[in-house]
DNA sequence: CGTTGTTGGTTCATTGACCGAACCGACTGG
DNA sequence: CCAGTCGGTTCGGTCAATGAACCAACAACG
């Protein structure tokens, strides 16, 4: 967000939250990596992102401690980031803003989460009606919902047809 | 956010409504706006924003319906603006934001929010622990937390040192 | 062994958003 | 008549975002 002057005036954590996250991509990244993306490439894919803006935003993700860069494989030396807990904290945040795009904006029904456990629809606080308890982040389960596109263009889009729970990692097609 | 290339691809609420709330300093408009500030002037104090982007910001938010123009007097005509239902909807988004920064960022409590009609200090998705209640938006009140300067610079931060609702207006020094 | 393809980047020129300062019109109060 | 306030608009300079090109490391193929 450093663009000439930052936010350092404001006495408020909402504005230190903004410091971190307010950035263009940045959120849509960290909603990704939910979803379960955690490649470079798939990154590039999903979200048509300019190569170098990615970079620098895994970077200083990375950096802000909200990913981490994981070593999945030696030669080729290839990385995959994750969530940290600070960066799974952020659910509640997503959770909401896409509440109110939902309510608001689109009016449409994109992506239904549900408890995995028993395959309630989640409340608007990410609780589950019928077991009455707040549902953990790794036990919901996103489904498609009527209004999305069924034959979307990019793999790891089609991948996402299928329902999974969140922070489990996406299997691209090898297609 | 219209930078070249938008969100478009996306089919996802969230990027929708980063659509319309994600550019710089929007958010922080809207964080204002339920501290009560209404007026060009006192954004502008408040915040330490260039004069051409509040223009812009307030614009694109009326536009969007989140605030509303409201000519509150004539002779000078002047208007306030003011947030509308679709604008109050977006108080779990800023709670959620507010709560993650404090937790995993700042570290300190600069401003509590409170259940006007009992006193207790709100949980996590607004609600009053203690009354067992969502608590509406009006009817929360704001108070400086410890962690919060006692000797702001600009008179808006100063009006926001006496606890206060949300959305009732500041009352600016008129000194 | 050379070629092609994949992955995860970096570099570069162009575009456009943000920044701060100056300016401006309508009005008020002295 | 003059200074001051309010709510902007205008303008030149700067910095980030964009998209295309380039690149290094390695695998798989023939």
């Amino acid at each position: 967000m450093a663009l000439g002057k930052d936010y350092a005036t404001q006495e408020c954590s909402i504005a230190s939250a903004l410091e971190v996250i307010g950035e263009r991509w940045t959120l849509l990244v960290i909603r990704d990596a939910f979803y379960g993306v955690r490649r470079y490439n798939d990154f590039l894919v999903h979200l048509g992102i300019p190569r170098a803006v990615l970079a620098s935003r895994l970077q200083t993700l990375t950096a802000q401690g909200i990913l981490e860069k994981r070593r999945y494989q030696e030669s080729p030396p290839r990385d995959e980031y994750v969530l940290t807990d600070r960066g799974i904290a952020l659910w509640p945040t997503l959770r909401a803003l896409g509440l109110w795009g939902r309510e608001h904006l689109t009016q449409r029904r994109l992506r239904i989460f549900r408890h995995a456990d028993c395959g309630t629809e989640l409340g608007p606080y990410s609780d589950c009606p019928s077991c009455g308890t707040v549902v953990a982040v790794g036990d919901v389960e996103v489904v498609p919902g009527p209004d999305l596109s069924r034959e979307p263009a990019d793999p790891v889009s089609r991948a996402l047809l299928k329902p999974k729970r969140l922070l489990r990692p996406v299997e691209t097609d090898p297609a």
